[in-house]
DNA sequence: CTGTTAGCGCTTTCAA
DNA sequence: TTGAAAGCGCTAACAG
């Protein structure tokens, strides 16, 4: 922390203020001072200390990121949208992976908003449960947040200053059932996730619903035993030992989906003659995983929570917003008995 | 921003200096005092105003990152790695992730000194020619700079408040050329990554010296094509056609040696039986890409380089370090010929 | 168009 | 063991 308006001030021959407001464009500056003021700063290697900055003022361009890891590809890509997206905005983002240590998001999101921070953006875990703490201190700041993906039960659109976006699962399970009815399926099991998981819980009712209302039979109970390519592959086993089989799996993600190709390739079946996989996510395993997998990608979700907030922060609404999905065809999936 | 350490005293009756110590936990306060200005701390929900705090003294208790994208395991890893070291010692981090445009890298480390970012960690690009102007302004600021798995050319071990922490490549390549001599192997291929790459050129000549050492012999020439699953791909087709052929294939990394496998696997070949591959990193695809791999697994880099600097900042050496690795046998290399 | 005044919330320094 | 004074670098509000 070097050079201060202060010092570009006395080299100019200008006040402190004059200095501050040349370099923020301010309408009641001459354009050649603005001109002399930026050179100097540029010469001097001026930069503003944003932390006095935003003792100051109410903007202080920076928010703050939960986020529960960064191995799983769905938060990793996530954080990265809303990384870039905020770097095209000019905004600071400070992140936070808080453990298990009880109390540490609340600890985390509080060093956030003690930093100045705008808004907070959450990146839930599985479990939304004890999510409230952390919640509780920023809506009571008055600060906005951010949920993506998911959001805790106890939130509703009453509360104040919060939303959230999601992707449209419902689309996802049209868009999973159309392509395999088109292709000649009718039997297919639904392999999923988390059930206390709202988005995946209502992935696997579209799909139920989707299936019902074409004529398609739903083979065995949903499977919701983890997200984990190994939950996939423990399951798909269990599942080639029976008698009845499906000619299609549809997944409640790409890892489960890797699990479950997995699975059936050491079981010595065919994808897709012996039996269609879909994922969901178009994440590096849906590209790289035991064989390319046919599966929904969404747009951008990362971007659209930040532009949310930026309509928020100009006034606008909270309205939550929801993403849409299209599908994503590798060839993992096919004629059924081919 | 609500509680303010003025009302905590005031309520208290007492002077906000007394507070300010109290939550401080200074030697000069009695027991009683401070444990009646905790309550009322927690009682009325208090948080420091960090702007406020480090804008007055030295350390600011902020860190600040770089990255190059979240989408690579690497990266990913290493800066998850990071956070949780982090975490576990109160330290905050500005996580900035500079896209293409020119000047980006400097304006994010601006924007991060100016918050009163103690130090930077950058994990570089794989081209790292032009980081030098970032670096200038850090360095220039008399911040320590951290980098992890590579560092620019430019600077060496006499620049002032400049470190790193590498992965140890001679023995991750010693370790694959022990695990593949005991099973029998004596004709290798290298399929490496970016030679303008240090770490990775470094890996490559150690394979290669090593194999000589052994009186093993190098089937072609290193390959160094890309570190991405295509590119992996893309080659080993390339090599399968030949007919020369070696009993393995070590690769630079493990998305270069998933593209491996799927390759072989396309050409009807099986794995370790026809051809064993050899990843190196234990990311999320060597566990569940095409094939379960054996791989080199590092320790953990980002925890190494947040403890070089926590050294550094209670005044101890910037000597760089290195980190070592371990063989992770999944079954993709075996006997040869078998 | 440019400058002055005041003060954001905290901590350093020094006095009581 | 506690408190008063001063000021970190910046900007909102108002004068000139």
């Amino acid at each position: 922390m070097r050079v201060r308006l202060r010092d570009l001030a006395e080299s100019l021959g200008l006040s402190v203020m004059a200095v501050s407001k040349a370099l923020h464009d301010a309408p009641d500056i001459g354009a050649a001072t603005k001109e002399r003021v930026r050179a100097e700063a540029e010469k001097r290697g001026y930069w503003p200390n944003q932390a006095a900055r935003s003792l100051r003022s109410k903007r202080s361009g920076l928010i703050g990121l939960l986020v529960p890891d960064l191995a799983s590809p769905e938060s990793s890509g996530i954080a990265g949208e809303i990384l870039k997206s905020a770097e095209n905005a000019g905004i600071s983002v400070m992140v936070g992976m808080p453990g298990e240590k009880k109390g540490g998001e609340a600890a985390q999101v509080k060093a956030m908003m003690g930093r100045g921070s705008e808004a907070i953006f959450i990146l839930p875990k599985i479990s939304t449960e004890h999510r409230s703490l952390a919640l509780e201190a920023v809506t009571q700041a008055g600060l906005p947040v951010i949920f993506f993906q998911r959001y805790p039960a106890d939130v509703g659109p009453g509360r104040a200053r919060v939303s959230w976006v999601m992707r449209d699962m419902g689309q996802a399970a049209q868009l999973a059932l159309d392509h395999l009815w088109k292709l000649g399926h009718r039997k297919v099991t639904y392999l999923g996730g988390h059930p206390a998981e709202r988005s995946h819980a209502e992935h696997w009712r579209a799909v139920r619903e989707g299936a019902r209302q074409r004529g398609m039979e739903m083979e065995g109970e949903p499977i919701m035993a983890g997200l984990r390519p190994e939950d996939g592959e423990r399951e798909m086993e269990k599942i080639l030992e029976k008698k009845s089989k499906p000619t299609a799996v549809i997944c409640g993600n790409d890892e489960v989906a890797a699990g479950v190709a997995r699975a059936i390739l050491a079981a010595g079946s065919k994808i897709p003659e012996d039996l269609g996989v879909i994922g969901l996510g178009d994440g590096e395993l849906a590209k790289h995983g035991p064989v390319p997998l046919t599966t929904i990608g969404f747009s951008n979700l990362g971007k659209a929570g930040f532009e949310l907030w930026m309509t928020i922060r100009e006034g606008g609404e909270m309205k939550p917003r929801v993403v849409g999905c299209e599908l994503i065809d590798r060839g993992s999936t096919g004629k059924p008995g081919e």
